[in-house]
DNA sequence: GGTGAAAGCTAGCCGGC
DNA sequence: GCCGGCTAGCTTTCACC
């Protein structure tokens, strides 16, 4: 991991597609060792995979909600069946585990306020261990 | 926006790196009407980029902290200054203004505690208008 | 939406530092 | 051990059906 690796990793997240050919002659090196080295970071897990990056209002999903739970209990059968669950819903983008309070930070993604109610209703408040329940809405994403 | 351009957007939200001859084969169709798919979704806004997904271990930012902000005043030149320069910091992963309380959410990426510490005091507390901060620590990702 | 041909890229191999 | 040049094979991309 020298600055070479460091200018590589930089080009590719802000373009993941550009061509082996491009980004040598970026960083100042010839398409040959540069690609080593891309092959070297994909297989030593530094760099996990390449995504697009699609608009979320094109997907309905351009209503954005910070939703902070706190579990009833922490018997660990509802803490595992509560991560389980949650994490498996296509409206959750982000779920983490806090230290403190609250015990649970989820980013949803859902199209409008009626489908934000909808999901909080049905596919949250009916978990086992919800206990309290508090929805920040995103006014304005100004950054990520 | 029919079904292939759906089956498309998923193949490259899992993988942005395929080759287009990959792709058309994985949705059915042959690489020149998949290749001018993509080109029209590109264009149109709907696929925005491509990124690397990068280790944040590699990169010395597998501390996660929910930081959460509210401003001392809402005055228009307070609340511009403060999303400028909280938006430019590196450590600052996610930004977002509130509907309510608090006034912003902010994700925020470190090395570790001491680096969080520095971060805080250096560049969001001396930052013209902050009033309350409460800092919300990872303790695992569960999404996302 | 499919086809075919030209241009460009990838990825292996070998020599040099 | 890492870089650079070369080549074979494949992919991308375009005009046309």
């Amino acid at each position: 991991m020298d600055s070479l690796d460091h200018a590589i990793i930089a080009e590719l997240e802000r373009d993941g597609r550009i061509s082996n050919v491009e980004l040598a002659s970026r960083i100042g090196l010839t398409p040959g060792p540069c690609l080593r080295r891309v092959q070297r970071l994909e297989a030593s897990g530094v760099i996990r995979g390449y995504r697009a990056v699609v608009d979320p209002e094109a997907l309905g999903r351009s209503f954005e909600v910070i939703l902070q739970v706190d579990l009833a209990s922490q018997e660990t059968s509802v803490v595992e069946g509560f991560e389980r669950e949650v994490a498996a819903l296509d409206e959750v983008v982000e779920f983490k585990r806090l230290f403190g309070t609250p015990d649970y930070f989820v980013r949803v993604a859902v199209a409008d306020l009626a489908s934000y109610e909808s999901f909080l209703t049905r596919r949250i408040m009916s978990v086992r261990g919800v206990g309290k329940l508090s929805s920040h809405f995103a006014m304005k994403n100004l950054k990520g």
